[in-house]
DNA sequence: AGCCAGGCCCAAC
DNA sequence: GTTGGGCATGGC
């Protein structure tokens, strides 16, 4: 395992990216560096002016995954500069989250991520995901010290019992995370995977998604936008009912209201603007 | 004690 | 097709 430095990276800062609620495995070290897992592989990632270095990889995995990943092949400055034209409220959030990109994670770690995630809060959703992980993956050995393990296969999840994820403390979505992993299971990890396909509509992916159980409209957005790419999709929650009502002026439960204006207003791209907008409601708009 | 958190399910209209 | 009560858990 090497030490791997890409230079000029532009419009990634590892903090936005890691803290605006799209992934729940990755932790900030003393440094201000950022370990995590994904596809199995644990990294340590830093940076130093508009260098990356990833430690504990090697060009073969950043090249196969890393670079997909972290959605390295995105000119995240352009969506930004046709957001930024549309209005004050989201170039005001642009320039608080700037750096900030969607990461192109795991069908099935997603799927059961914002399962767990409904009527949740974050630091329980990490805690939760942790002790999945802990309790039902493999272990990829340790890295500084600490033992990693992977993100449980559908395959372990669907053959358990609410009482066998009792202490995961997942409440009563362990019903959801069985019944779901089932369906996967027998739908096949091809099927989801290629939802992901440009051939394939938001509409049509999010009907797929939305037959899971646990999935709901909101949930079914996060996975849309997280794991297969559709950007279009534009997740509400509490949060950016708070954030649409705050700054846009909405009545708090028009949800219609809200996703017809960002289809309308941030088009392809409206994920994007709703990360930038979550991330400004979470960390720079203190309402409440 | 009661409210809240990246909401969903399901029964009742 | 829409609406609303119920829901595990833990921090505040």
């Amino acid at each position: 395992m090497s030490k791997i430095i890409l230079e000029s990276i532009n419009d990634f800062d590892l903090e936005q990216t890691f803290e605006c609620g799209q992934c729940f495995r990755w932790e900030k070290e003393s440094d201000g560096s950022y370990t995590g897992v994904a596809n199995n592989k644990v990294i340590n990632i830093s940076s130093a002016g508009s260098n990356i270095i990833i430690e504990n990889s090697s060009i073969e995995d950043f090249d196969g995954f890393w670079h997909d990943y972290f959605d390295l092949g995105t000119d995240y400055a352009q969506i930004k500069a046709k957001l930024v034209a549309q209005d004050e409220i989201i170039k005001d959030a642009i320039d608080k989250g700037y750096g900030i990109r969607i990461l192109r994670q795991d069908i099935w770690e997603t799927i059961c991520s914002f399962i767990i995630s409904a009527n949740n809060n974050i630091p329980r959703i990490k805690g939760c995901i942790e002790k999945l992980c802990n309790l039902f993956g493999a272990s990829l050995g340790t890295y500084k010290g600490k033992e990693y393990f992977g993100f449980p296969k559908p395959e372990v999840i669907a053959n358990l019992t609410i009482d066998d994820l009792a202490s995961v403390r997942v409440g009563y979505r362990a019903r959801y995370l069985i019944d779901s992993a089932k369906m996967f299971v027998n739908k096949g990890e091809a099927f989801f995977r290629m939802l992901a396909s440009d051939n394939v509509s938001y509409e049509e992916a999010f009907k797929e998604i939305t037959a899971l159980s646990g999935v709901g409209p909101k949930v079914a957005n996060c996975i849309l936008l997280f794991a297969l790419q559709k950007r279009k999709a534009f997740p509400i929650d509490v949060w950016m009912k708070k954030v649409m009502h705050e700054l846009y002026g909405f009545d708090e439960d028009d949800i219609i209201g809200m996703q017809d204006f960002a289809e309308e207003k941030f088009a392809e791209s409206a994920g994007i603007a709703q990360q930038y907008l979550f991330y400004y409601v979470k960390t720079h708009l203190h309402i409440n």
